[in-house]
DNA sequence: ATAGGGTTAG
């Protein structure tokens, strides 16, 4: 995400109100631009007003839209109601990239209607559909459960003017393989291989695919038929087949099978070295970890973020997060940067262990390594917050969400929701009830179970009528449970 | 914008 002024307080949009000379003929000077303070008048403004204001509000460029889009990721009605008021002006086109955005976010709302429309205006205006914004309807189509649709999609693409290749292909079937369903992938690789001239890479998703699902025995036939029909397996196959192994528990397997890459003089590299560190790992083999953590320098590989960060991980879970941080400040040392994987390791160690002030000092230590603080950083304090019952430091959290750069997700929501059954208070099932609202009113869909049991903790606390609210939303959002009747 | 490693829900 770019890093456009962030210091900058409040809005501060140059005023021509006092312009001597009229505005046509003056030069206006770039204003400065404040992508917090857009973000939050998109956030509080209601759409009227912002095809009113927006327009005007600053230069726009491409990537200034972007990143707005971006910071709305997570609440998908502004992002929309953003990208509508924009579009709605004569003096800005999107981009071909903002409608892609603009889809996936329909997508994950499941607001298919919108989604389409977005399609058929981006075909009015010759901007696409291209195979970027197909991989992104047909990945969000298989994320919903809908793979069936997905392949209908996939075969109409061309319908859209978009025409299918290897690489649009074999990305679906990525795709498929990603959601854990290698078996649709592989039926659709049967038909169309040879339409398609598929190559190693589509071998190599297939063999990915059945791994993920822990099926090494197939993933290694597979690799099989791939040798079979002439096609030499790589590093990268072979890395996936090790993974496989540590994945299925088969941690003997993947030692045999690291050996015979050696014996083959296959070559080794990074990857396959942070996959034996963090497979031993978290196996519980953290000697054996150090030892091939050590070994690969030895060996001529060196490590990279990710290596240390598996490493990291494998110290705070399996040893003592005391040595992780020995090693993290070892890694500083050599001159590595952190990424927010690193600093979220050490942080959820940190938490497990008890020492949320050390967990929160680097957290604000990670914003002046220019590494701010993710969605996935706030959710994991929040949720060790929870756990410890300490719910106003959770929620004091969760305000700094809301209020920044950082907009709360699905999973911010269902943790908060989960925190507020355990004192069985009447006042905290007020307060999950009022994060169901807020969350569908973001766009997002809980779950059938989420529902039930905020209905059922505020009909037992005797909140009635909230119940009847609740209750009206979940019938209006389809998720009533199954044969229910109003 | 086609394939492999590191965060995540017990």
């Amino acid at each position: 995400m770019s890093k456009l002024h962030k210091t900058a307080v409040g809005p501060k949009f140059p005023d021509f109100s006092s312009a001597k000379t009229p505005l046509k003929h003056q030069i206006a000077p770039p204003p400065p631009v404040d992508v917090t303070s857009i973000t939050n008048l998109v956030l509080k403004a209601n759409p009227e007003i912002l095809t009113q204001k927006l327009p005007t509000l600053v230069q726009w460029t491409p990537e200034l839209v972007h990143t707005i889009l971006k910071r709305l990721w997570n609440h998908g009605p502004k992002a929309l109601q953003f990208f509508k008021a924009l579009d709605s002006h004569l003096s800005y086109t999107h981009s071909a990239t903002a409608f892609d955005y603009a889809i996936d976010i329909a997508a994950r709302m499941r607001d298919y209607k919108t989604l389409w429309a977005l399609v058929a205006q981006m075909r009015a205006r010759k901007l696409g559909p291209g195979p970027k914004t197909f991989a992104i309807i047909l990945e969000r189509y298989v994320a919903s459960g809908k793979a069936d649709k997905a392949v209908d999609v996939f075969l109409s693409m061309h319908k859209h003017g978009c025409p299918q290749d290897l690489t649009s292909f074999n990305s679906f079937l990525d795709v498929l393989c990603k959601a854990k369903q290698a078996e649709i992938a592989y039926n659709l690789f049967k038909v169309f291989r040879r339409k398609f001239r598929v190559d190693m890479i589509s071998y190599n998703i297939l063999a990915n695919g059945y791994c993920i699902m822990k099926r090494t025995p197939k993933a290694l036939e597979i690799l099989k038929e791939m040798v079979e029909r002439g096609l030499e397996p790589n590093v990268m196959t072979y890395n996936i087949i090790l993974k496989g192994f540590f994945r299925a528990g088969q941690t003997k397997e993947a030692w045999e099978f690291f050996l015979q890459m050696k014996r083959r003089k296959c070559e080794i590299d990074v990857v396959t070295y942070t996959t034996m560190v963090h497979g031993f790992g978290v196996a519980g083999e953290v000697e054996r970890s150090r030892k091939l953590f050590d070994e690969m320098v030895g060996a001529g590989v060196l490590p990279s973020v990710a290596t240390y960060n598996a490493l990291i991980q494998v110290l705070c879970k399996k040893d003592n997060v005391e040595n992780a941080i020995l090693v993290f400040d070892e890694m500083l040392r050599k001159g590595y940067l952190p990424d927010v994987t690193t600093y979220n390791v050490l942080i959820r160690g940190l938490c497990h262990v008890g020492k949320m002030d050390r967990a929160v000092e680097y957290m604000d230590k990670m914003k002046e390594d220019e590494c701010e603080p993710n969605v996935q950083t706030y959710n994991l304090v929040i949720r060790y917050y929870c756990d410890d019952g300490e719910f106003e430091k959770a929620f004091e959290l969760f305000e700094k969400m809301g209020s920044g750069h950082c907009l709360p997700n699905l999973d911010t929501y269902n943790i908060l929701i989960s925190a507020m059954f355990v004192r069985k208070k009447s006042d905290d099932l007020v307060v999950a009830g009022k994060l169901l609202i807020e969350m569908i009113d973001r766009g997002f869909l809980p779950q059938r179970f989420t529902f039930n049991r905020i209905l059922n903790g505020l009909l037992l606390t005797g909140n009635q009528e909230f119940a009847r609210e609740i209750l009206r939303l979940q019938s209006r959002s389809g998720r009533l449970p199954r044969h229910f009747r109003l």
